[in-house]
This record gives C-alpha cells, sequence and structure tokens, in this order.
RNA sequence: GACAAGGUGGCCGAAUUGGUUAAGGCGUCAGUCUGCAAAACUGAUCUUUAUGAGUUCAAAUCUCAUCCUUGUCUCCA
C-alpha cells in the first residue's frame, strides 16, 4: 500500500485554469520536467525560487511513495540574443566578453549553479539532460516538424510556421491569447528577417561566421532554436506525453507555447497533461533587475554580503519563507520578512527538538490523526504549503505543553506525531534542523561553560554587578546566555 | 496599447468552485520563569478583506466601474 493510494493530489493546471485531480499517465510513475537555467551568469534568486518550489513538489511525491523521474535541463546554447539575425547567443556573447571559451562558462556557472542548490538542500534531479548533448535529437525533431507542414527553410534556418499551425490547432492555448491578438501587437522588425510572419519562431538558426557554437545540420552549420531544447529533451526521458511540466510563470508565453506547438507539430499530441507555472520572486516590491540593480544573488543573499539584508540567512530559513507563501504567488523578499521566518523557523525547530525528548503518557489529550489528515490535505491541495506550515505550528504548541505537563499523547500517538513531524518537516519541505543552541566548537563551549559557572557563583553570593558583566560581554561577543529553570545554557549567532 | 494574474490586519502571508468566530508566522501587551533582564513557554490583542456600486437569505470569494502593482507581448525562472 503506498501513500499516493490514500493521498489524492489536486494540481493547479495553468492549461485549464483550474485545480484538476492528478492522475498520472502510469499507475505509480511521475514523468516531471522543469525548465533549468541558462548558464551564462550567475543563477538568478527568482530562478531558485521556481526550481524550490519544484523541489518541494518533487519532494511530495516522492514521498507519497511514487517512483518521479525528475527531468531539469541545463541550457548551455542557443539562447538568440534577437531577433534580427546577429546570430549570437548568450553564451557566446559572454564568452567574448571575458575572452574564454563558451564552454569554459557554461562550465563555470554549472558548478556555481549546483553548488547554490546543494547549500540549500536540493534534491539533485532524476536527470539533468544539456542542450548540447541533444543536438541530433532536435535535429530529427526538426526533421518532422517539416515533414508534417508545419516548418520552412530559408537561408539555413529553420523556422515554425506558426500560421499554418494555427489553422487547426490552437497555438495560445496555454497562454490564453489568440494569433489574432498577437499579430496586431508585435511590434514591426527592421525587415530583414527570413521569417514568413513576425509571430514564426526558429527551430534551427545558422550560424554566423563568427559564430563559435556550431553544428552540422541538414540546413546550415547552426545551432538550435531555443524552444526545441525542452521539446527534445522531455520528450526523449519522459515519452511524447508526460504528466507534469513546470517553469516559471514568465516562461509559459512563448517558451511553453512553443513547446506545445512543437510537440503536436512533430508527434501529432499533446505533450503535457499538467502545466505549473511558479510565481514571480521580487525584492522590497519591486521586481529584480539587473539594469535597475534591484538585485541580490543567492549567494549575497546566504552570506549577508549585500545592501538589501541586515544580516545573513541559513539556507533552511530561506526554505521556510518560500514555503510560507505559495508557489503560485507573488512573493516579496524583503528583511522583515526573513527575520520573521527566522524566528518562526527556529521555533519550529526548538518544537521539534524538544519532540525528540518528550515522554509518553497514559492517555491523548490531542487528536493526532487528524491533525495528520490535516496536514495531507492541505499539501493535496495544490502544494498548500503555507496551509501545512500552520499544522505544523500548532503541533508545536501541543509539544510545548505536553512538556510542560499540560498535555499527554499515549505511546503510538506520539510515534505518529514524531513521525509525521520528520516526515513534513524534512523530508517534505527539505529544512535542516540547525539548531540555534548550535553550541560552536568544544573549546568554546568549554571557555563558556566555565563562565557559566563563575556567573553561578557570583549569583549565589548576589555579586549581580559580576554576574551581569558576564553576561552582558559574552552577549557583545555573540554568546548569548539562556537561564532556564534546569541551569543556564548558551547559543550563539 | 493588448492579453493575463493580483491588491486581505503594524508587517509577511492562507482562505477566492459564495455559507460556522478571515489559518499560521512576526510584532505588540500581559502572565509564568528570573536577583533583574533576555531567551523560552502560556494567554490575549489588531483586519471586515484597494475604492465605489450591484447580484444574493448569505461575498474576501460572483458582476461592473475606478485606482494601483506585477507578468507576457523581443532573450528571461
Amino acid at each position: 500500500m503506498h501513500l499516493y493510494e490514500e493521498q489524492k493530489i489536486q494540481i493547479y493546471n495553468t492549461l485549464s485554469g483550474k485545480k484538476e485531480v492528478f492522475k498520472p499517465i502510469q499507475d505509480g510513475y511521475v514523468g516531471m520536467y522543469v525548465c533549468g537555467p541558462t548558464v551564462y551568469s550567475n543563477v538568478h534568486l527568482g530562478n531558485v525560487r521556481t526550481f524550490m518550489s519544484f523541489d518541494m513538489v518533487f519532494r511530495y511525491l516522492k514521498h507519497l511513495g511514487y517512483k518521479v523521474r525528475y527531468v531539469r535541463n541545463i541550457t548551455d546554447a542557443g539562447h538568440l540574443e534577437n531577433d534580427a539575425d546577429v546570430g549570437e547567443d548568450k553564451i557566446t556573447k559572454k564568452a567574448r566578453l571575458e575572452q574564454i571559451e563558451p564552454m569554459e562558462v557554461v562550465q563555470r556557472y554549472t558548478v556555481d549553479f549546483h553548488n547554490i542548490l546543494k547549500t540549500l538542500n536540493f534534491l539533485p534531479p532524476s536527470i539533468e539532460p544539456t542542450a548540447t548533448g541533444h543536438i541530433i535529437e532536435q535535429i530529427e525533431l526538426i526533421k518532422m516538424i517539416i515533414d508534417n507542414g508545419f516548418a520552412y527553410e530559408v537561408n539555413g534556418s529553420v523556422y515554425f510556421d506558426v500560421h499554418k499551425f494555427n489553422e487547426n490547432h490552437d497555438y495560445g492555448i496555454l497562454s490564453k491569447r489568440n494569433l489574432e491578438d498577437l499579430i496586431h501587437n508585435t511590434r514591426a522588425l527592421d525587415g530583414q528577417s527570413d521569417k514568413k510572419n513576425p509571430q514564426d519562431f526558429a527551430l534551427w538558426k545558422r550560424a554566423e561566421p563568427q559564430h563559435i557554437m556550431r553544428w552540422p545540420s541538414p540546413w546550415s552549420d547552426g545551432f538550435p532554436g531555443w524552444h526545441l531544447e525542452c521539446t527534445a529533451m522531455s520528450t526523449k526521458y519522459l515519452g511524447d506525453n508526460f504528466d507534469i511540466h513546470g517553469g516559471g510563470m514568465d516562461l509559459k508565453f512563448p517558451h511553453h507555447e512553443c513547446e506545445i506547438a512543437q510537440s503536436e507539430a512533430a508527434k501529432k499530441q499533446a505533450p503535457v497533461n499538467y502545466w505549473m507555472h511558479a510565481n514571480m520572486l521580487h525584492l522590497n516590491g519591486q521586481r529584480m533587475s539587473k539594469s535597475t540593480g534591484n538585485v541580490v544573488n543567492p549567494n549575497e543573499l546566504l552570506s549577508g554580503e549585500n545592501t538589501f539584508f541586515s544580516k545573513a540567512f541559513a539556507p533552511s530559513v530561506i526554505r521556510f519563507f518560500n514555503a510560507q507563501s505559495s508557489y503560485r504567488s507573488v512573493l516579496d523578499l524583503t528583511d522583515d520578512g526573513l527575520l520573521a521566518s527566522e524566528k518562526g523557523f527556529f521555533r519550529l525547530m526548538d518544537a521539534i527538538n524538544v519532540l525528540e525528548e518528550l515522554k509518553a503518557g497514559d492517555s491523548s489529550t490531542f487528536d493526532v490523526s487528524e491533525w495528520r489528515r490535516k496536514c495531507y490535505d492541505a499539501m493535496n491541495d495544490d502544494f498548500n504549503s503555507p496551509i501545512l506550515i500552520a499544522h505544523l505550528f500548532e503541533a508545536a504548541k501541543q509539544i510545548n505543553q505536553i512538556k510542560d505537563g499540560n498535555a499527554s499523547l499515549a505511546p503510538k500517538d506520539l510515534e505518529l506525531l514524531k513521525k509525521t513531524m520528520n516526515d513534513f518537516t524534512f523530508d517534505v519541505l527539505g529544512l535542516v534542523n540547525v539548531s540555534k543552541a548550535d553550541t560552536g566548537t568544544d573549546k568554546l563551549a568549554g571557555a563558556v561553560e566555565l563562565l557559566i559557572e563563575l556567573r553561578q557563583q557570583a549569583r549565589a553570593n548576589k555579586d549581580f554587578a559580576l554576574s551581569d558583566k558576564i553576561r552582558d560581554d559574552l552577549a557583545a561577543k555573540g554568546i548569548q546566555l539562556n537561564d532556564g529553570k534546569d541551569g543556564t545554557t548558551f547559543t550563539t549567532n
């Protein structure tokens, strides 16, 4: 018996605009694809939010016992700088600026990307394919689309014929647009395009002589169009029709719309059953933008070396902050917001640490089964992690009451509470128990304990001037003493 | 300009297929603890849901208008 047989998930499907009961194509198996980063610069914090949301989705599906194949690509080629046949993609441009090989740029930022995700406790995807590793598949796809009459070649480049496609398909089905509106609103280009219509998009681009990244093809030495990469890699590893495709809201159009068109044109079927889109991350109420300087990168957020935040934040605090809002809402990153999340996070961790020490009683004053059901209901409702967290805090309150002797749990219920708390906090939300009671090195602990002892003596002698001096001087060094019933402990920050 | 998504307490954020007292966190106040604090725990506190109309027995939730924010329309998570 797998958990997924009793827990029915509802997913908000962008395609239909409503929540739908999730039913995988193959019972017990889930294929999920998420558009990965373009590795031409440091990964964007907003990018990280999207991946973090899907990391949680991945984790929850796995928790329910699904066998999940999670594919997240690395885009290492083929992003056109613009549409006007300049023939220089972002990776090439960066390489020229920095005087290094394109693949060196790719390598550097791929490593950087992986480091950040590891720090933030991401689970690695099942497959992480690169665009440059799938040129052959992309060429094959283009051939199919041409054979089916939905693409044309001009001067060594191949374009998708959107108008032709729209005659008996719906271009705009995902983004809720129609071609007439698009025609109306497409800005006039300089007229040097080979395209029949401005709405057409490139499947293959002929490389100009100065273009370094290039591959042979039946049409020209060139490189694949951006939208095609994801279609090639997703269908190769997940099949022509798979369960979940995710990405940032801003990829809905044109990128995902084009993926649908390409699949329909090549394979004559819709590629994806559930389209999921994560919403944007703002910084202090404004969109993040390199040009206005309203941007902070993940490393700067973690290290505290930035001008936006008052301190460094632990990776789990960032995860917790993200999980406190719905993946479908715009989330505003602010100092106040992070500080509030930090306090809440530590409160939850404290409760979990207390839980480990808790002794069972004769009977239960708290309905753990009912509470557990509510936790699952929350996640089943389109991965509503904020509600889940609200329930976790409810449990935290119960835990503290048991500790104080004002409530109790029978052994069986206590075990269920422990398991459920750990499952959701660590497995599903991906938080790491960095206890605030982290006492640093043993040497430090020994020294501080000596001071605590001295202070204890001073207090016993009512020498409060000395005891307060010890307390205040330690506090000034970032060591805080916590007086409790059973003596004094300390925490560092 | 077109299309799309939103505007909820001091702050962050749930609920938006209309229906018990609008989750939870932070903050604030009080209590317990303490020599006094801090920390921790317990309890309490605040909104009537951008604005203005409308539909309904009933609206944060539906409709219309206005204002504002954001996304897409060219590469972008």
